[in-house]
DNA sequence: CTCACATTTGAGTGATCGCTCAAGTAATCT
DNA sequence: AGATTACTTGAGCGATCACTCAAATGTGAG
């Protein structure tokens, strides 16, 4: 091997995956790009192929420091359900301007795309029900060691849960109320918290 | 007057909207509208000023046809809280390919502008809320008459059923699993009805 | 140092973008 | 009828799109 790659693949993935998350796939342009990773456009495509390629390169990035965000904070958790509420509430504090108070960008690719953008959409799907496993895999876990009621259905209070999420970060999208967003999200950890049995109806 | 328009501005409205909601403003070329709205570009621009214009036109009346429909089904309803639950049950049993199984147009124009999008960003975001507001009134209404208790606060309420509102719309935009949305909109319905006074917490 | 080659460069590719407007067509007037 | 006006037409505008490649540059080996 001759020369090292001069450019830092991980900082030019990472501005990317910021830049296509904040503008979208369609919006965003190779002169977006360019700037963005400071880069011109044949070292672009030397790197990384094409502007689709990119964009599943940054996307898998996303996906992948998601599912691991999730597994660590659950890990650190005391109980399945009070790990997965606290999931809920970090969210809820995500809403600030900067790309803490974004829309998922795998919600967001699966809106922006059609069958007719190829493997875009494909993959986020793909991304999308891999993060659903993951919350069933959790809800199992919590029937499993008694958090849960033996009938429980994991897949259904999966779905439900990341239901939440998704619209949770769309809310935090919006941006205007960071206080209400908050509130939403402790609104949620609460119905999943008295999920557990024994763990009564608390309202409000 | 000289000459009737020759096209039918409200199938061409139709049309356009149809195609915005299916691939998304960015996604959309005037190519795309031209052979959608079987009009030659310049008659485009002189029906509808830009793509923008025609794109905000389009949303204009989604938001208005989406709400009219809500106001119908509440109006034949016994009740406030059960005709809110079952315009959730509505939206769990649109899932096909066509228009009924995508996501809400206004949330997905909200993820694929930026500020940068001028009026169309802002116009999106003002519908969303006044979508709240919509389900806001109803709600305090359902407090009003007794159905929620006195002190339910409608906008919390409100902001939580678009928050499953959204979700449910993202969930059957998959369109993989339409028994899996139906089962989530019940669920979701349950809930809502669960928040009547006397309306014990069935589980399930 | 010189050579060999990996890597970067950026002007330039054809295609498509949103959009315009002079010319053409059809309907309604006198 | 001819004149007038309303509307449609579609070739084509400059700008930008995603992308390419021959030339320039930087690096390690001998």
């Amino acid at each position: 091997m001759k020369r090292a790659h001069p450019y830092d693949r991980e900082k030019a993935l990472d501005a990317a995956q910021d830049l296509f998350w904040r503008k979208g796939y369609h919006a965003t342009s190779l002169k977006d790009l360019e700037a963005a990773l400071a880069m011109k456009p044949g070292s672009i495509y030397a790197a990384f192929k094409s502007k689709e390629a990119l964009y599943l390169a940054s996307l898998e990035r996303y996906f992948l420091s998601g599912r691991h965000a999730l597994r660590e904070q659950m890990a650190g958790a005391g109980t399945v359900l009070g790990g997965l509420a606290d999931h809920l509430r970090s969210h809820g504090n995500m809403t600030g301007e900067t790309s803490d108070g974004r829309a998922c960008m795998i919600v967001k690719t699966l809106l922006d795309t059609t069958d007719d953008d190829g493997a875009v959409s494909d993959r986020a799907r793909a991304y999308f029900e891999a993060m659903r496993d993951e919350f069933a895999r959790f809800f199992r876990k919590a029937r499993d060691n008694g958090e849960l009621p033996p009938d429980a259905d994991p897949d259904r209070l999966a779905r439900r849960y990341q239901a939440n999420i998704t619209a949770l970060r769309v809310e935090a999208h919006l941006g205007g109320d960071p206080a209400g967003v908050k509130d939403l999200a402790a609104s949620m950890a609460r119905d999943v918290e008295n999920l557990q049995v024994g763990g009564g109806t608390h309202q409000h």
